[in-house]
DNA sequence: CAAAACTCGCTTTTT
DNA sequence: GCGAGTTTTG
């Protein structure tokens, strides 16, 4: 990702390790240890390689490892930075250097740091260590349990669904502010509800303490209470002598209020970002945390800032710093490069999803024509559902590829039910667990296993309530061999991995029994276990499992044939921090970027800009943006034919498509408005067959 | 009381 | 084209 030094090297002799860096990036990489310290690093300026710079900068001057904190946006980019720190540590220090980077053990998200830390301090602040961490879709669950008992699913007005309640009760959490403020402010619709929400999330949260299960936003939520206590703020502070987080741009108050709590000072606090490529403000990120970071500090925080870019051609460059230059509210300038020139990026006009396929299709296998491995080229997109038809082409054409974001291995049902197995095991009060593993049961239904679940949360010994149970009849043959089997698992009978193999057989007939594609899904399981042996025990697994789904952030599980050539498939929020050579954005029209669900407000129109220059500033050395000129309909009766004539997005008005080639394909369309050219067919027959076969 | 059959509404991005 | 709630059946 870094080039060679295109600034000459000056004054003051450069240690061979930091040779490499350009004079703002070494400034931030040696930049003295004692106060805070901001790095605005533009898209492909090397910011990867400058926080890697630093910390190996650190230890090489002989700061502890097991006492930097790495906070990262995802495993997968802490995982890549250790991988550089070694490489790095390695030119300075020769032989010392694994050891010195194996111990840099504390890197992560603030999440999973999160959870590691609360773990261990669990006795300290009233927390049970074994509780279970429950995911999104859990969370709901559960929510909508809360929400069945205080009988809001019966209301004459319909209730908000449980994925939206989730969503207010997070934004509220993660944003440290007052319901009434939140659905003012994002979700006027549930204004009514305001009154039932306040029981509902009071009912969750008691819900939660009682089953001893964490959400994701009690993660953060925890640790920065925990952290507001002076001793054990200071005391956990104090085991770290640097922190330093990465994509600071994304992060919201709460992760902002437990680095605060951490390095109340900004002694040893360096934080990373790019306010122009804030993208998670559904998450509740603030790009004020950024902003404001300087001032938070007396002295303030020194701001070091990366201009240059090493990844894209001057013509990309131009391009996205155009698109960039009609935001609203800028902070960082433009970027510049003394890469020397390739092609325009290219404005492909196509006239339907279809159209849209075969272009992206004929485009990739031209540049694996022309030497460039599939790997080396990706097509992003705003929403998963946008890359279906695309999918659909390159398997028939037997195109490989990867797809990130988006459903994950994880959401498939039968995957949930053997890892709800593993934390019911792990945690017997996890109800929404056990309710799911209960019903596999034939002759279980909600009512039979609120029952067992009551019975288990009443005692303090889980066979002896199983053994209370009379099954039905028709749970009889299978009661046995299910107590068995959860007695079993909550003695540690078996050990780690064995014990996945052990659920594994006592799921397979009832996945046979529910699934007709049962032999699909086993494969899945199998797959499962492969994954399982990599983790040290069940804990971990199920910890690490939730926090970094395989599929969505890590591209060495769950993909299959990694030795293979693909093509990367991912969403634009999926795709930060990453680059390819060659870049496809799809659908760069109205109503997908932006999208029609995100132009309420100004801030969002904005954040969907932002979503474009990330999208383009991907690139290294070709760019296509796809703008269809039709878009199905949605909602529509099955092989309809609506469609709405689509414009090309806001973001790239009249006055700088210059900037782009425009090019028609195939180059006989028409334009919108206009007649055909003669000769030319008024429809294409041929694409509407394949349309026909192509999908279900 | 459980499970299958049916009907209505909504459809982003993710730790 | 799917999830969630409702009605019917066993």
């Amino acid at each position: 990702m870094l080039a060679a030094p295109l600034e000459p090297v000056d004054s003051a002799p450069v240690t061979a390790h930091l040779a490499t860096l350009n004079v703002d990036q070494r400034r931030a990489a040696e930049h003295a240890s004692e106060g805070p310290l901001l790095v605005i690093a533009g898209a492909g300026s090397g910011k990867t390689a400058t926080l890697a710079h630093r910390v190996a900068q650190l230890i090489v001057e002989g700061a502890d490892p097991r006492r930097i904190l790495l906070l990262t946006f995802s495993r997968r980019a802490a995982a890549e930075m250790a991988r550089r720190v070694e490489r790095i540590v390695g030119q300075a220090m020769g032989a010392k250097a694994q050891a010195a980077t194996a111990a840099l053990s504390w890197s992560g998200t603030f999440h999973a740091v999160g959870a590691r830390l609360l773990r261990e301090r669990a006795p300290e602040i009233g927390l049970d260590p074994s509780f279970t961490i429950h995911d999104r879709g859990d969370s709901a669950d559960l929510i909508n349990l809360v929400r069945h008992e205080l009988g809001f699913s019966k209301t004459a007005k319909r209730f908000p669904l449980k994925a939206t309640c989730l969503a207010i009760y997070s934004r509220a959490v993660n944003e440290q502010a007052e319901l009434d403020v939140i659905l003012r402010k994002v979700y006027p619709w549930c204004a009514e509800w305001e009154a039932e929400l306040r029981d509902l999330f009071a009912g969750y949260v008691e819900a939660k303490q009682r089953q001893n299960v964490l959400d994701y936003d009690d993660l953060l939520l925890y640790l920065a209470e925990m952290l507001s206590d002076p001793d054990l703020g200071a005391e956990t502070g104090g085991r770290f002598d640097h922190v330093l987080v990465d994509e600071y741009q994304d992060t919201n108050r709460l992760q902002s209020r437990i680095l605060l709590a951490l390095k109340p000072t900004g002694r040893g606090l360096t934080v990373v970002g790019d306010d122009a490529q804030s993208i998670y403000s559904f998450r509740a990120a603030t790009v004020r945390n950024i902003l404001d970071f300087p001032g938070e500090f007396r002295p303030s925080a020194d701001i070091v800032t990366l201009a240059q870019n090493y990844r894209s051609t001057p013509e990309i460059l131009a391009a996205s710093n155009a698109v960039i230059g009609l935001a609203a509210e800028r902070y960082t300038k433009d970027l510049w490069t003394a890469r020397q020139g390739g092609g325009k990026p290219v404005l492909a006009r196509v006239l339907d999803d279809a159209g849209q396929a075969d272009y992206v299709v004929d485009r990739v296998l031209e540049n694996r024509e022309a030497g460039m491995t599939l790997k080396q080229q990706a097509v992003l997109f705003r929403a998963s559902h946008h890359s279906g038809p695309l999918e659909i082409e390159l398997t028939r054409r037997n195109i490989p590829f990867v797809k990130f974001g988006g459903l994950k291995f994880l959401d498939a049902q039968h995957v949930k039910d053997m890892l709800a197995v593993l934390r019911l095991a792990e945690n017997p009060r996890d109800r929404v667990a056990g309710f799911r593993v209960l019903q596999i049961l034939p002759g279980i239904g909600p009512a039979n296993a609120a029952l067992i679940l009551d019975r288990i949360e009443d005692s303090p010994d889980t066979a002896a309530a199983l053994d209370r149970f009379m099954p039905p009849a028709t749970t009889a043959a299978d009661w046995p061999a299910f107590r068995d089997l959860i007695v079993n698992l909550n003695a540690r009978q078996t050990g780690w991995p064995a014990e996945l193999e052990q659920v594994r057989q006592w799921y397979e007939p009832h996945l046979e029994r529910i699934h007709d594609d049962a032999a699909v899904r086993l494969a899945d399981l199998v797959q499962l276990g492969q994954i399982a042996s990599g983790y040290a025990s069940r804990e971990r697994f199920l910890t690490e499992l939730t926090l970094d789904p395989p599929g969505a952030t890590s591209d060495e599980a769950g993909v299959p044939m990694l030795d293979e050539d693909y093509l990367i498939l991912s969403t634009i929020h999926s795709a930060k921090g990453q680059e390819w050579k060659s870049v496809f954005v799809l659908n760069c029209i109205d109503g997908c970027i932006p999208s029609d669900l995100g132009t309420g407000t100004t801030e969002e129109i904005e954040e969907e800009r932002r979503l474009l220059y990330v999208a383009m500033t991907r690139a290294r050395d070709a760019l296509d943006l796809i703008t269809p000129q039709r878009c199905y309909v949605h909602q529509q009766a099955r092989r309809g034919d609506r469609h709405v004539l689509a414009q090309r997005t806001r973001f790239i008005p009249d006055h700088i498509v210059d900037h782009f080639e425009a090019r028609l394909w195939p180059a006989v369309i028409a334009g919108p408005g206009h007649a055909p050219a003669p000769g030319t067919p008024r429809i294409d027959v041929a694409a509407r067959m394949r349309q026909r076969w192509a999908a279900k």
